[in-house]
RNA sequence: GGUCGGUUGGCCGAGUGGCUAGGCAGGGCUCUGCAAAAGCCUCCACGGCGGUUCGAAUCCGCCAUCGACCUCCA
């Protein structure tokens, strides 16, 4: 008997039970990557975030359709609209097309992904590929009366809005505030209100990408793509909203309204917000120019990483803090996670390895296992609590652990205890927390080297020659290679 | 200034009105030629001051403090 899965709605702010609009379909939208640079490792854990909550509802059993964008249209740095373009200034940086940052980025963003074992969206749309939508979309705004053209722009017409709906919903926010926020900002002239945002923004000759439209050539404002791809693939209302933190305001509460002002419904059930990953305590933004590159973390290339930490490890960390909580990358997190991730990793491989025999029960045993198992999937089922999952799981290998110390073998519990704990502690593991086992990559060369060595010193140890069997092994220590010696007689190695 | 969220043991990091979080580090023991690994046991805690309560780290209030968002960012 487990519990239900349960959600921390944003827009709610209260944790509600989960349940699909069409089960068992589910409509999964993340704000993707701006391939404009390199994702940092910000990036990559809101992304990580999301594929454990879309592994765990494939898990579950939900069909899920999973839309992740991708934002290639270079949107504007601000909402007051003075025309930057960050595809094409970052073009004429590297000195290259528009097109050519984005395809940089886009397969650099890739690679990344398939380092850190993220899965791929069912959808990956782009902006610019959905441009005639975003045009058609603001047609709707337009004749909704919730937008407005001025001067070959298009603008959102917040107050109008706020009328007969409420903008500001899902921030908390009251726009009166934010007018008086915004006033001693210029160069608005074109708006009704400060507050009002672009939705197309008129392009002159020295922008490289513009596209026409019935208002003159442009290009679409920033919020405008996420509104029209979620609704184009997953429908006018869907499950669940992902994002990070950073985006609740103005970004989604901008999409909300866009939907609201064109279609009339809300488009999103579930708004689920991933929170930020600090570095030395401070938050990791581009802006602040303290990110480390996710491929500097694998390299430990960069001034403030003592050592290269592998993708898995870093998944590891992540792991270890709820996503809706801050978390903070240091070497000290690093090489705990490290640690932890090998132990589960090591009873892992233990479980697959070893044999179930029937016999003899231990009902407390037993219990304690079944209890460790639910606990594993409630803790889950709590918003995707993977700490309080993790807890469980290294309870578990425990256990396993001890199985494999008395003996070698799976015993004293149930043939159904057997399975689950297979299911549970492979299954949360491989599939659901995305990881993977990091074989060293030993060569065949290398374990032919190893056994010679180990040969040699077993000789050694036989005849009680410590000081040869000790030299070998201080050796081989100081060269990465740790001996183990284990209770059977064998000996292993391990590359560190 | 506005909105929101933190403040937990040496470090990281969950959570709950009374019942062990967990990891890493530290200490002890078992195993071992010695180590390592593994197993067992163990130390260290809930920012401050009030209040509610039989009982609060957990609820309420005040204070202190840190941070996020309000402006491009996951």
């Amino acid at each position: 008997m487990s519990s239900q899965l349960s959600v921390y709605n944003t827009l709610s702010r209260t944790k509600e039970i989960f349940e699909p609009i069409n089960p068992p379909f589910v409509g999964l939208y993340v704000c993707g990557p701006t391939v404009y640079n390199e994702v940092h490792t910000g990036n990559l854990r809101t992304f990580t975030s999301f594929d454990i909550i879309y592994r765990y509802l494939v898990f579950l059993g939900y069909k899920v359709r999973y839309v992740r964008n991708i934002t290639d249209a270079g949107h504007l740095t601000n909402d007051a609209g003075e025309g930057v373009n960050r595809m094409e200034s970052q073009a004429r940086l590297e000195k290259l097309e528009p097109m050519e940052v984005v395809q940089k980025y886009t397969v650099g963003f890739h690679e990344v992904c398939r380092k850190f074992n993220l899965i791929r969206p069912t959808i990956e749309p782009t902006a610019t590929g959905h441009i005639v939508e975003q045009i058609e979309m603001i047609k709707q705004l337009i004749d909704n009366g919730v937008a407005y053209e001025s001067n070959g722009s298009v603008y959102f017409d917040v107050k109008k809005y706020n009328e007969i709906n409420v903008y500001g919903v899902l921030s908390g926010r009251n726009i009166d505030e934010l007018i008086a926020g915004y006033r001693d900002l210029d160069g608005q002239d074109e708006k009704r209100n400060s507050i009002d945002f672009a939705l197309w923004k008129k392009a002159d000759i020295s922008h490289i990408m513009q596209w026409p439209s019935p208002w003159g050539n442009g290009f679409p404002g920033w919020h405008l793509e996420c509104s029209v791809m979620s609704t184009k693939y997953l429908g006018e209302t869907f499950d669940i909203h992902g994002g990070g933190m950073d985006l609740k305001f103005p970004h989604h509460e901008c999409e909300i309204a866009q939907n609201v002002g064109a279609i009339g419904v809300a488009p999103v059930k579930y708004w689920l917000h991933s929170n930020m990953l600090n570095f030395n305590g401070q938050k990791m933004s581009k802006s602040l120019g303290n990110s480390v590159l996710p491929t500097e973390l694998i390299t430990g290339n960069h001034p403030l990483l003592e050592k290269a930490y592998s993708p898995m490890t870093v998944r590891f960390l992540f792991l270890m803090s709820h996503y809706s909580s801050e978390s903070d990358i240091s070497n000290k997190a690093l090489q705990d996670a490290e640690k932890g991730y090998k132990k589960l990793m090591q009873s892992l491989k233990l479980l697959i390895e070893m044999p179930f025999v029937d016999g003899e029960m231990d009902s407390a045993l037993d219990n304690e296992i079944n209890k460790e198992l639910e606990l594993a999937k409630d803790n889950m089922n709590d918003d995707f609590n993977t700490p309080r999952a993790l807890a469980n799981l290294f309870a578990l290998s425990s256990h396993i652990n001890t199985f494999f110390h008395n003996g070698k073998k799976v015993v004293r519990i149930q043939r159904a205890t057997y399975d689950e704990l297979v299911r549970i502690f492979n299954g949360f593991l491989l599939d659901v927390f995305g990881l993977a086992m990091e074989e060293e990559s030993n060569s065949m060369a290398m374990d032919g080297v190893m056994q010679l060595v180990i040969e040699m010193r077993n000789d050694a140890r036989n005849k009680k020659d410590w000081p040869m069997s000790d030299k070998i092994r201080d050796y081989l220590k100081n060269a990465g290679i740790v001996l183990k010696d284990n209770k059977d007689g064998d000996t292993s190695y391990e590359v560190i």
